[in-house]
DNA sequence: AGTCCACAGGAAGGGCAGGCGA
DNA sequence: TCGCCTGCCCTTCCTGTGGACT
């Protein structure tokens, strides 16, 4: 692009007519004033909790559903009017959500304890001190509150899949030491099976009250789309078909209206970018495309060098073997460390950075025996020739391969 | 039926960086 | 500064295992 070209884009772009007139109402984190299709939850949760605006203690509750059902959207919802009825009665009530798989911030025992510490008012510091001085830090911040505090723990099976339950027994039993201040706990959990990993008081406990909330149909989350879409987009921006090809391709995706919104928004920036009169359905295809390439490359971005340094063989590996073993990779994967000067890792490291890398969903990894030939993972890659080529050069970039 | 391969994957612990309190 | 504590990444050591081969 010459240079008068870029100007005369970003002069377009200023003159141009947007397809959006509030884009914040298509993402996730956006609260519409009428929640569709979750009557019925919001009032469960409504009821179970309203107990605290009389200071007494609710029962605790566990939430299940898969991701993109409203878990988060109904619970601070519900959470926020309580506590604006709780402010205007003149009732002690602190609402604190933590969310557990956030990244340094609350996917260890010692960092959710800290941060509820935080939340109520201590400051504590990110490491450094006993678990046990935190949680006496959190349990003192507890009682200087009065009245009720209710703790969401949002993605819950994340942290007790990786720290265990016990946490949660403590969390649990606190009210029984405390003296003026009550606590309940809001668990809010993607796996449904997820009890199953849990100690059985723990379960009981925590489970006092249970919400499920089902995955969207593809009727509700046009609705749900419909409604967004009037909110975000000008009048007519959108070509017939575009709601219900996402709300399909969504429900698809278990009913996840997260999905959903991501496909008309994303479609939104690219028919935009293309200058297209209007947004249509191939843009959603395109914006399905550019969603999956963007979660892979992005994933495998945040990886440390050495799991992109498998990757790497893996990838090179598949572009004329169909399935290679563990031990296949890690051969190569020691020549490349030569390669490029980098110390490497052992075997079971390796074996480990495979599984998370299935985890993840960037391989597919599945534990074959071959009988006399021994066990092994045969490893196999189902990226498209463009995402493939992305992450290579990414890692070619980063160790000058 | 027994052997044996090539790993999987659990457990324990070492070493490091970041941070605290004395 | 030093001792101590944490999370995190990694190694070492180990036991377990499905099925082809003998």
């Amino acid at each position: 692009m010459s240079q008068s070209n870029l100007k005369s884009m970003f002069t377009d772009y200023i003159d141009g007519d947007s397809f959006f007139k509030n884009k914040d109402a298509l993402t996730t984190n956006w609260k519409p004033d009428n929640i569709l299709h979750r009557d019925q939850q919001i009032n469960d949760l409504a009821s179970i909790l309203a107990p605290s605006l009389r200071g007494d203690d609710p029962s605790n509750v566990f939430i299940y559903g898969s991701v993109g059902t409203g878990k988060t959207l109904i619970t601070k919802h519900v959470t926020e009017e309580l506590t604006s009825v709780a402010n205007s009665e003149d009732v002690d009530l602190n609402i604190v959500y933590i969310n557990c798989k956030m990244k340094k911030v609350a996917d260890t025992e010692y960092r959710l304890l800290a941060k509820l510490a935080e939340q109520l008012g201590d400051d504590v510091p990110s490491t450094g001190l006993p678990t046990d001085e935190v949680y006496n830090r959190f349990f003192e911040a507890l009682q200087e509150q009065e009245g009720v505090v209710v703790i969401a723990l949002d993605e819950i099976d994340a942290l007790v899949k990786k720290v265990g339950d016990e946490f949660l027994y403590n969390l649990t039993r606190i009210n029984d030491d405390l003296q003026k201040t009550k606590v309940s706990i809001i668990g809010i959990s993607n796996d449904l099976n997820f009890t199953e990993y849990m100690d059985s008081r723990v379960k009981s406990s925590l489970s006092e009250e249970e919400i499920i909330f089902p995955p969207y149909n593809a009727i509700e989350l046009r609705e749900i789309l419909k409604d967004r879409a009037e909110k975000g987009f000008v009048e007519e921006a959108l070509k017939g078909g575009v709601i219900s090809k996402c709300s399909a391709l969504a429900a698809q995706e278990h009913g996840d209206a997260r999905r959903a919104l991501d496909l008309i928004r994303v479609a939104g920036e690219l028919a935009e970018r293309s200058s297209s009169e209007e947004i249509a359905k191939k843009h959603v295809d395109k914006a399905q495309e550019k969603i999956e390439r963007d979660r892979i490359v992005e994933t495998v971005r945040s990886q440390p060098k050495h799991s992109k340094l498998v990757l790497y063989i893996i990838l090179d590996m598949t572009d004329d073997q169909d399935d290679i073993a563990t031990g296949d990779v890690y051969s190569e994967y020691k020549g490349l460390c030569e390669e490029v000067d980098v110390s490497k890792l052992t075997q079971r490291r390796v074996s480990g950075l495979i599984s998370e890398l299935d985890m993840l969903g960037v391989i597919n990894a599945k534990v074959i025996s071959k009988g006399r030939y021994g066990r092994t993972r045969q490893i196999s890659v189902d990226l498209s020739e463009d995402i493939r080529g992305q992450i290579k050069e990414m890692v070619e970039d980063k160790f000058y391969i």
